[in-house]
RNA sequence: GCCCGCAUCGUCUAGCGGUCAGGACACCACCCUUUCAAGGUGGUAACCGGGGUUCGACUCCCCGUGCGGGUACCA
């Protein structure tokens, strides 16, 4: 064990494995939403092959926390291929993984804090903070705690424990300016003077984000962090808080939100946003992945599919974009439907089977074969092959269209005994078929070949569209389609 | 209010002082075609505005504008 709690204590974070060492660390609050896998994303891919992915609970939030997220999080993840090196389940060398396990850490860092004078209790309640933020705004002023209890003395502090007063620790900002060279945007400098003095300890004995992550981010050896943006403004705070315990700083990569086609952050308003409901609307971890990658990095090159290994050989922080990205379904169904056809059809059937409940194994590849070259999602599937698992009956109106019904019985009939063939001699067949009626009128035959062939389609499937005819019959079965037919041209002959 | 970030076709992006500003999605047309797709060919479409710097700016600097983020005992 290197850099347990138990065995390690604070100071110890060398040794630990792989070259770079990169985490994710989602607070478990709910589900997995896709601006947050692409963060996973970009941190697995960054950690490179000879790197460790590593999976943190960041689940310090009480009020908030869901315990059913956390499988939630890390089945989405499994699901999409992100599997983590060290964390929860698989543990590793500074388990545990989970923040609310490790709370003597955080309480231990706390107290060297205020130790030094780094940091300070505080008993101001949050009425008091409240009237005096609205005071500042009032006036124009930046929101910040006035440090009422920063000169509070020894026997200050003890008359308000005695009292029962709440008390948080609050990191005293130094002066100065904090500094950084951002992985993504560059150097980044704040007047530490803007910044607020952070509560690092809450009142309910568990660690705000700012102390928790800064704390395990070092134990667990973690040597770059990858966030959004919308930690940009906290990072002086954090560096603050390495200087004060001593230690020495990952890289921080603040990468831009992903946003919904209204150019507001990416939310449940644009439609799904969970991994999980793209899971169910049928789209493949592959095409997420490959589309998630592109919202903030390219390869500089004109490629443009890529797994998950590729990419993880490929990307680097210094092709990572500094602007926002709209999320566009558009694109991401497009991808999809290049990795539905990148798969063999014994794959794809095997994907199948979670959207066609009850088809049986051998059914599933065939039907794979037929709508490979047609889907953009999954879930299109169920309602394309739908005529083989209910049965069909149209009536003579809908069959005949825009021909006779004499004509389209006529058709019909012949066509009949071409279904008990052999299946691949269908198409030719029929295509002779569909010549000797459009024989003399050259000009209308697209028409009427559609026309035709619509009948067929029609009795067979009761659907406009349709995968190709010698898939339905080769499905369905010849003694199944010529049951169809017969039945079809009893339609029309009754009803004509 | 205060602090900060970002800015190339509708969208994702390439570009890192000199390009006819390239690719992809979407869209349109045509081809292929038994429907729907897939595929092929072609097309429409962008450097937010204003100042600088420079022989020369999409590229560098400043201002403005727009969009976004932060401003919690949430992350």
């Amino acid at each position: 064990m290197i850099g347990g709690p138990e065995v390690a204590g604070l100071d110890v974070a060398a040794g630990l494995p792989g070259t770079r060492r990169l985490r994710f660390a989602p607070s478990p609050t709910g589900q997995l939403h896709v601006g947050n896998v692409r963060t996973a994303l970009f941190s697995y891919c960054l950690a490179t092959p000879e790197g460790r992915f590593i999976l943190r609970i960041e689940d310090t939030d009480r009020e908030r926390y869901n315990p059913e997220s956390v499988s939630e999080y890390m089945e989405a993840l499994t699901w999409l291929g992100l599997t983590w090196d060290e964390g929860p389940e698989v543990g590793g060398p500074c388990a545990p993984y989970v923040e609310s396990e490790r709370l003597p850490l955080y309480r231990e860092a706390a107290n060297r804090l205020v130790a030094t004078g780094a940091a300070y209790p505080c008993f101001c309640t949050r009425d008091r903070l409240e009237e005096l933020r609205a005071a500042q705004r009032a006036s124009g002023l930046p929101t910040r705690y006035d440090r009422h209890c920063l000169h509070l003395t020894k026997a200050e502090r003890e008359a308000q424990r005695a009292a029962g007063r709440p008390e948080v620790v609050r990191l005293r900002m130094p002066p100065g300016e904090s500094s950084w060279n951002d992985l993504v945007l560059g150097l980044q400098t704040f007047d530490n003077a803007e910044m607020d003095d952070q509560v690092l300890m809450k009142s309910d004995g568990y660690p705000t984000y700012h102390l928790a992550h800064v704390v395990d981010d070092h134990l667990m050896g973690i040597t770059h962090v990858v966030r959004a943006v919308e930690w940009l403004p906290s990072t002086p705070k954090h560096l603050v808080l390495y200087d004060a315990l001593g230690w020495r700083p990952p890289g921080f990569a603040h990468v831009p939100l992903v946003l919904g086609p209204d150019r507001q952050k990416l939310s449940k308003r644009h439609g799904a946003e969970a991994v999980r409901e793209y899971r169910q609307m049928g789209y493949l971890p592959e095409a997420l992945v490959n589309f998630l990658a592109f919202l903030g990095w390219s390869p500089g090159t004109e490629e443009e599919v890529f797994d998950l290994s590729e990419l993880r050989q490929r990307m680097s922080f210094e092709r990572l974009q500094s602007s926002p990205a709209v999320f566009d379904q558009q694109r991401l169904d497009y991808l999809n439907g290049v990795w539905i056809r990148r798969l063999s059809a014994a794959a794809l059937a095997a994907r199948l089977a979670e959207f066609l409940p009850g088809v049986s194994p051998e059914q599933l590849e065939p039907i794979a074969r037929m709508v490979q070259e047609r889907i953009r999602r999954l879930d299109e599937v169920p309602q394309l092959v739908r005529f083989a698992f209910s049965d069909t009956d149209p009536d003579a109106d809908r069959l005949r269209g825009q021909l006779g019904t004499a004509e389209a019985a006529d058709f019909l009939s012949g066509v009949i005994p071409l279904v008990a063939g052999d299946v691949a001699e269908l198409m030719p067949t029929l295509r002779l078929r569909v010549a000797e009626f459009t024989n003399g009128q050259p000009e209308s035959a697209r028409a009427r070949v559609r026309q035709l062939m619509r009948v067929v389609r029609i009795a067979l499937t009761d659907q406009e569209v349709s995968p190709p005819l010698d898939a339905v019959v080769d499905l369905l079965g010849s003694d199944r389609a010529g049951k169809r037919l017969r039945r079809a041209l009893e339609r029309l002959q009754a009803g004509g």
